[in-house]
DNA sequence: GTTTTCATGTAACCCGTTACATGATTCA
DNA sequence: TGAATCATGTAACGGGTTACATGAAAAC
């Protein structure tokens, strides 16, 4: 089964299910549209592909003709396709929301592709993900109380930050779930069918913070 | 030379610089002074302090009798304790200002020890950290205005935050750059030679932002 | 016509975890 | 006396990167 660690094959049939692509470009998508977050090499993609080839998920093409690129003799571009197991296989893991679905590495994937999923799965990996980090704070804050005094000023400072950090995501969580719940006819969308742009007034489950502006932080030519 | 890695090495040798310690001991302070960023295990700890040891930079000490532990049958608890050599190479370490020095991975840690690092060296990791993150906010900025269109309203949440919480860490980096410069007669500390907490006044370099009374925000006795 | 960018791939390695095995000490 | 916690260790594996090798297409 090579259970090959999920978040890279999660990250690729999700892409795919968008539209066909070759590696190359996949991987320019993987580190921009989800980016931020992960960075993967081609040392790491490539094999992956294979991996989701070999299981029935993915189909390769190549270029012009079907035939293997060693009878043309050129090396060809290799368009990756999703197939309908794979379809149906990535839909199974949209709906899955166990506790790992709020980890730290998954999350950010996760979320990447909530306009494919189902509105209670991202209630439920929404508030697992809160009261994860909920937990980590408590942790946090015993933690600092126990050794105040023998810590140092910049260990502290650190410490503070982090904790900021993390309270600072619980508030962003709060102000998410708050919108998903106030938010109605929420389905998951399957981006293949969606033919226009369906501009479907304030039906998303989102702050609609976008249009704040964004008054230009004195943009300072730094470098 | 063995090359482990840099940053586990680095902070065992640092925690041991202020007092010997047993394995389990470090692994505890580890994961909670400098945690939250960084959690080890000890199928890494443990195989790191053996190799510590081989290079001279730490010793071990068995329990009471400085006889192998297999002499007399029973299991030891093992303090390590840092050399000269172990000492001398850690203010090495502590005076690198390298690049990788504020990359994501090394940067907490080194922060962790600035109570131990020379001013200038300090400066030079926190500006160093800051332009690497304003580099990283221009990029993101590009690659969205790229693809604003492209993109559902959920990856652009998820872009929008993310822009939001590395602004917010350099803010945070600005203001920590401010009170270095501001504050004075800054040398490294020897934590070792620290015989009693000196309250020197107001002579770190930190924002002094502890005080502020942080109304113990209803201290929720939760879980 | 040469440099860049696009494009695919692999083998060696690195850093770290998991799961396991062992035993001492503390506490109910 | 038995459970929890302290304490040390290792072998197998996992997930990923780096560095390398190859070559086509586009840009200059």
């Amino acid at each position: 089964m090579s259970r090959r660690s999920g978040i890279l094959e999660f990250a690729v049939l999700g892409l795919l299910r968008e539209s066909p692509m070759h590696g190359y470009e996949l991987r320019k998508r993987l580190n921009t549209s989800l980016g931020v977050f992960r960075a993967f090499s081609y040392g790491t993609l490539y094999p992956c592909l294979k991996a989701l080839v070999a299981n029935g998920w993915l189909t390769e093409e190549t270029g012009g003709s079907p035939e293997p690129a060693s009878l043309t003799g050129r090396r060809a571009k290799i368009v990756y396709r999703l197939t309908a197991e794979g379809k149906s296989h990535f839909e199974e893991l949209l709906a899955h929301s166990g506790p790992d679905a709020w980890e730290d590495e998954h999350f950010g994937v996760r979320f990447a592709f909530f306009g494919q999923t189902s509105r209670d799965v991202r209630m439920r990996v929404l508030e697992g993900r809160r009261s994860r980090l909920e937990e980590r704070l408590e942790k946090m804050r015993t933690s600092l109380a126990r050794s105040r005094e023998r810590l140092d000023d910049y260990t502290l400072e650190l410490q503070r930050h982090g904790m900021e950090s993390v309270e600072r995501e619980v508030r962003w969580l709060n102000e998410l779930i708050e919108s998903e719940r106030a938010g109605r006819d929420q389905r998951a969308v399957d981006p293949a069918e969606q033919h226009q742009k369906d501009t479907s007034g304030d039906a998303d489950g989102l702050p609609r913070r976008r249009g704040g502006s964004r008054p230009g932080p004195s943009d300072d030519t730094t470098t």
